[in-house]
Formats: C-alpha cells, structure tokens, sequence
RNA sequence: GGGGAGAUACCAAAGUGGCCAACUGGGGCAGACUGUAACUCUGCUGUCUUAUGACUUCGGAGGUUCGAAUCCUCCUCUCCCCA
C-alpha cells in the first residue's frame, strides 16, 4: 500500500493524502463507516457508495469470526464477495472487544480468551489467529490485536497493558510477515499505540510501534470516556514520533468535532459508531448543529432534514416526518437517520481534504466548530 | 324482563382497612450513546418553580372507622350471559 500526502497545512498539522489499496484508491482524511457484522446498520451498500460516498468501511474480527463463521466467509470468496461492498474493507481485530465485552474475556499472554456473547462457548484469540482470521476475511487493513484499556485506568495497568500490547505486536507482525493473502490483493497490517492517557507511555508507545515496518498505524484507547482534552493531548504526543509519510488512524473517534480536531493534529483515518448508532436513536448531525429528532419542537418542523444536506434523504424527508417515523419504531427512520449522518460525516471530511488543499483550513475549522457542536 | 361482572392516573392493568400519590406495561417528555452484545439504555410522568415538604386523588353522593382506592348505603355508567 502506498500513501501519498499530497499537502500539509501551514497552520495546522492536517494533512491531505491518497491511500492505495487493493481496491481503490481513498482520499484522506476520511471516515470510514462501521460494519461491524458485514454490514453497516440500517444502510443498503448502493446507498453506501453512491449517495454516501462512502469510500472504505469497517468489519469486525470478534464478531464475524462468531458469524458467520470464518468458514462461510471463506467459501464466500471473502468479505467483499459475500457483502458486495468492492471498496477497501478495515477489520478491527477484537481489541475493541478485549474492552467494550471485558465481562466476557480473560486476557493472558497467550491472548484473549472470550466468552461468545451469542453461545457462551469459549474461543481464544491471540496475536497469530487474529491475523489468520483477517487473512481468511480478506480485509485490505488488518489490525493488529491490542487490549483498548479503559478509562480511567491506572498508571501500573496501563504500563504493564500497553507492554503486552507491544509484544502481541511483535508476534501479530511475525506471523503477518510469514502468511499470504487469500484473495489475491494484498492486505496490510496497522500496529495500535496504547499507554492509555499518559504521555510518557504514548511516547514510548509510539516509538516502539513506529519500529515495525508498516503500512500505517493506529491510535488506539482513546474515546473511551476520558477529557477531550486529554484525547487531544495524547494524539498530539503520538503524532508528533509517528512517521510523517505514513497514514495514521485514530481508531474509534468520534463526534464531528472530535474529528475535525483529529483532523488538525494530523490524523488522516476516523472510524466511529456514532453516526449510525446515534442515528438509530434520534441524533442527528446537521450543518446548522444537533438535532435530537425525538423532541416534540420537530413535531411539526416540516423543513429539510438538513437543508445543505448532500443526501438524497436531506431535502427528501421533513424533520417531522422522521421524527414521526422514529417515534413510531418505523424501520425506515433509522435508515434516514444513519443515511443524513453518514453522508454529514463524509461531506464533513471531504470539506476539510478541500481546505487543507486550499490552504485555509484553519479559517474554516474556528467557523464551523461552533456550529458542529451546537445543540439545536 | 332475569342473572352476573365491573368502574383506579393519558391508555391498559395491579392493589381489596394503615407499609398508597398508588406495582407493572404502553404512551408522553427529556437525557445518554465515540475501533457496535445497542431500532439500546437511563430518568421523569397528580398539583405546588425546589422538597427527607405540603396539598388534592382511585365513577358520584353519603356513611362506618383513629385511619378508606380498599367496608356499608344509594345513585350513575359500562360489559357479559339468558329471555
């Protein structure tokens, strides 16, 4: 894989670049749509690319290891065969798991040990068959298995975390090195920078993972409920040792503020649930601020979804018809909802690659904030 | 015409002498959600701007009792069965 920068800001660290894969080319920064199960929620893969324009997405490890099963995504020929989706496919390794199902996992050196949430019936990853898994996938990126450790988390945890992070690195990598891809495209590995919220150790954390030869690499353990600022501070620290002329991606981030600020400390790849889940429930990411749909003032609101909406859905549908639809548990509203958000965030990240290529990003990132975070 | 059952908050529905301003659903109103166990979860939902506080409530009117949504009398209404 290669990547281009293509321009640097002056005032800021954002950058504008061109990520090659083996299918296709992406331009950064961009967002990358969560597909944890081989689909992303409520939205149809042709509304995807053609009306979201959507350019890489996300499968999850854990859960299509579970199901499916690596078996059927083998025979399938792979994910992008089985879900149809010929863009670049990024899977998550499970590390998100080791955090958000910690009730359900023992963590050892060899790996994690996870407790199905489906069945109950225990399945062990660890370093080398998560790399395995991704292989049978057929993921473009794969990342490698990490423990995402929570917030707050004390200093002796997260030293002793982030340590063994490193040597399942170490591993993940040998084995990546000494596999093939299945599918006749290449796939790359992205180490994860852990250390939690503490300087020292997302230095060292990065030093040690800027080590490896990769393609790319990840910052991981962040957004799990710390401080903004705190998330800020780290990505600043970590930035600044990851090399320059490698894609890094913020894993997990964020609200669209969170990824405009990313964006300014040099992030090129954003990944979050938010825009989907958040949709389903009623949240809305709008060009003139937040909208929670379900609010009775909408009752009656019967002006565009969002009016400088670029979805098909934004001057298609009446806030108060999707808020009657939500209201109602119709399926269609958090179709609508997960569409408007998604196309918000991928016209939000396109609108930054353009004023960084400008070279007035700065100017346009202190304008729209404000509105970005305002709740109407 | 005869016999039976019942009326509780926006709806449904518990409660049958004090622990009842009243269980539980639904609805309504608000909040949360960041590498997705999530179309999920949390709070509030008689009135009083706040309450470990006050006041008014369980079809209506009387009554019994220290005390009633709960017991008694009458009234009004609803439903079911038989003619």
């Amino acid at each position: 894989m290669s990547f281009k920068l293509e321009k640097v800001d002056q005032n800021t660290n954002a950058r504008a670049g061109v990520l090659e894969t083996g299918h296709g080319l992406v331009q950064t920064p961009i967002f990358m749509p969560v597909g944890t199960v081989g689909s992303v929620k409520a939205v149809d893969f042709t509304f995807l690319k053609e009306d979201i324009k959507a350019k890489i997405i996300l499968g999850n490890t854990y859960h299509l290891y579970l199901r499916p099963g690596i078996d059927i995504i083998e025979k399938a020929g792979g994910l992008h065969k089985f879900n149809t989706w010929d863009g670049p496919i990024l899977t998550d390794s499970g590390g998100y798991q080791v955090f958000s199902l910690s009730a359900n996992r023992k963590l050892s050196e060899e790996g994690a040990m996870f407790k199905s949430h489906i069945d109950g019936s225990k399945h062990l990853f660890t370093p080398e068959n998560v790399v395995e898994i991704q292989r049978s996938i057929g993921s473009d990126i794969m990342m490698a298995l990490d423990e995402c450790t929570p917030y707050p988390c004390e200093y002796d945890y997260a030293k002793k975390s982030m340590e063994m992070t490193h040597r399942w690195l170490d591993r993940g990598f040998t084995h990546y090195k000494n596999t093939q891809p299945k599918y006749g495209f290449n796939q790359h590995y992205f180490p994860i920078v852990q250390g939690s919220v503490f300087e020292n150790l997302r230095k060292e954390s990065a030093k040690v993972i800027s080590s490896y030869d990769a393609a790319g690499y990840a910052i991981g353990g962040l957004s799990v409920g710390e401080p903004h600022h705190m998330m800020y501070d780290m990505i600043d620290v970590v930035n600044d040792i990851l090399p320059k002329e490698k894609p890094r991606y913020l894993m997990g981030v964020g609200t669209p503020e969170n990824i405009i600020e990313g964006i300014a400390r040099g992030v090129d790849m954003f990944d979050c649930v938010m825009p989907t889940r958040n949709g389903r429930n009623g949240m809305l990411f709008t060009s003139e601020g937040i909208i929670n749909i379900k609010n009775k003032k909408w009752e009656d609101d019967f002006s565009p979804i969002d009016p400088n909406g670029t979805s098909y859905v934004d001057y298609k549908y009446s806030k108060a018809y999707l808020r009657h639809l939500i209201h109602s548990n119709e399926y269609l509203g958090p179709q609508i909802a997960s569409i408007h958000n998604l196309a918000f965030y991928l016209e939000l990240v396109r609108q930054a690659r353009q004023k960084i290529i400008d070279g007035d990003f700065n100017q346009w990132k202190n304008a729209i904030l404000p509105k970005l975070k305002q709740r109407l």
